[in-house]
This record gives structure tokens, C-alpha cells and sequence, in this order.
DNA sequence: GGCGGACTTAACCCCTACGTCAAGGTTATA
DNA sequence: TATAACCTTGACGTAGGGGTTAAGTCCGCC
């Protein structure tokens, strides 16, 4: 939290993780970002931080095709692991850094359950599609000797 | 095309498809099902085709995550292929029939691209969250000991 | 042949995850 | 200080549906 970082504004942000600066302000909107600090006309500053959990939100976006909520869950987890890495200091207490470490856990069990099954069902359609390709080309082969005899017949 | 198919009724399609009546009456206002035949007092009813189009639309959806406007390009291609399969007389023209083939294996290839590239980001993710998973089971380790020994502190 | 319950119809608004202007304020550069 | 480039909030639009409802249809049973 030094006051040193570079800050960013919401334009290079947007650049750098590929999503519009609508979708920066739908995110903040919804919680999935926290209000990032402002300048004195109000413009938007964020962090590398921020970045970073961008593209978290993204990748689980694109791979596991989950809603913003179970996203926000997840990346919340990981928050509050990277506090308990951060802090390690027992002045929190133990009983209460264990229970947010176990719930922590759960979520990335979910988290590893929708991979695993996502990735069975993946490659069981990459196979499929792999024999159909075979299929196909071997379909084209067959009327590419039928063009041939056709055009055979015609001289 | 024969008249003696078993036909079904919306609710069953529903049913045996997992989607609702609703989804499959958008599906029909968005083109991705051809407008079923219909009973004398408008009830719609489905053959065994349609229900195999609903489960391929789904699994492209769940799986792949992409536009439904995508989708129906992909199904369309399978459409293609299937009429292909069934009307092996030549009469439609083999220069016609070539370039539907070859539209067809290009929608695959790119379907297939697609499944390729999510597949291995799958495997990354899979190996990063056993990672992870090691990590916590670790900590939680270590919290147990300091919990131990802060009983016996006490005691 | 007529009744009741199950089924279907179109129509309407609600939801998520943004896209797309519009009208105006801020910052940087000349 | 002017002007381009960047940002602000707000409002409305879109895709892919879900929920609900009033009204019409089908079908077995008496």
C-alpha cells in the first residue's frame, strides 16, 4: 500500500487487460473490483493489483464459463489468502485465520471440481471432432475421384 | 421424412433435452431450430432429430462458451453433412456437394481450433490449482501445530 | 358429448453482462 | 488559453434466456 506505486488510469487498464472501461465500471459496480482511489477531478486510479485480478476474472470467465458471482466468491478467496500470506502475525487470531483458510480451500476444491469435469467433457468432444474430421476428408477424397472420372467421361 | 415418426410435444423435448419450453421456442425464433410441424390446434411437435440438435447446441454452449449466432453456423454444418450422408445420389450436382463439404470441414477445423486451445488453458488451470491446493494443505498443517501448542500453553 | 385436468400458446417484464451513445468535466500539450 | 485526448455519470440497447399469466387446446373418462 506503498503511495509510491505506479498508479494507472482506467484507459491503460483497459489496454492492458483487454476488457473496455465499461466493463472496468460494470466490475467496480458489482463488487468485483473495490473503488479504486480517485485524482482530484475524479478520474479513476488503479493499481497493479487490479490489473492482475482483471485478468483472474477474465480467465475464469473464458475457461469455466461462470457467472460474476461465483467469480467474485473465488476471487474474494484468494483475497483473503493473499492477506493471510501477507499478515503472518498471529495477532488476528488462529481460530479465525483457520476458518477463513478452510473456507478458502473449498472454494478452490469447487474451483478444481468444474476444471476437472470441464476437462474430461473437453477432450471427449476433441476426440469426436477428430473422427468426424477423418470422416470428411475421406468424403472429399471420394468425390474428388468421382470429379475425375466425370470430367473423364466428358472428353 | 416419413410420416409414421414418433413425434413429441414440446413439454417432452423439454424434459428429455433439460432445457425449458421457453428455450426452445427462442431457439425457434433464433433460427438454431427449424420451425416444427404443428398439430391441427397450433401444439408443436418435435421428431427425434430436433431433440439431438437441442443436446449439441447445449454441449457447444456449456463447453465452448460461445455465441449462439456461432452455434448455429456449427449446427447448420452438421445439418449439411447429415443431408449429404442421406441423399447419396448425385443429382444435386458434385460441385455443389464439394464446396458444402468443404464449408463443413472448415467450421470443424475452426470448432476444433477452439476446443485445442481451451483444452490446454484447461490443463494449465488444472495444474496451477493442484499447486494451490498443495500450498493450503500445507499452511492449514502448520496452523494445526501453532493450535496444538497454544493448548498446551494454556493448559 | 361434455367435463376436468394437463398441456400449450403468445405476451409481457425481469435478469446478467456488458455495448453504445450523449453531454459534459479534466488533463496534457502547444 | 485553446484544444485534443481522456475521463465522468447516466440512460438506453442487446443477447440469451427465466418467470409468470391469461387464454386456448387436447385427451381420457363418465
Amino acid at each position: 500500500m506503498s503511495e509510491s506505486e505506479a498508479y494507472l488510469q482506467i484507459g491503460e487498464v483497459a489496454e492492458r487487460t483487454g476488457v473496455t472501461q465499461r466493463t472496468l465500471r460494470f466490475y467496480e459496480e458489482k463488487g468485483l473490483l473495490k473503488p479504486p482511489s480517485r485524482m482530484d477531478g475524479g478520474f479513476r486510479l488503479y493499481s497493479e493489483d487490479d490489473v492482475k485480478r482483471v485478468k483472474q476474472i477474465r480467465r475464469l470467465q473464458d475457461l469455466l464459463g461462470i457467472s460474476l458471482a461465483d467469480i467474485k466468491d473465488m476471487v474474494d478467496a484468494g483475497e483473503i489468502l493473499r492477506e493471510l500470506k501477507a499478515q503472518y502475525r498471529p495477532e488476528a487470531g488462529i481460530a479465525e485465520k483457520k476458518r477463513q483458510l478452510e473456507r478458502a480451500i473449498e472454494v478452490v476444491h469447487a474451483q478444481y471440481a468444474i476444471v476437472k469435469q470441464k476437462t474430461e467433457q473437453m477432450a471427449e468432444m476433441k476426440a469426436q471432432l477428430e473422427e468426424r474430421l477423418k470422416t470428411f476428408e475421406r468424403w472429399r477424397k471420394e468425390l474428388e475421384q468421382l470429379d475425375e472420372k466425370a470430367a473423364v467421361a466428358l472428353s
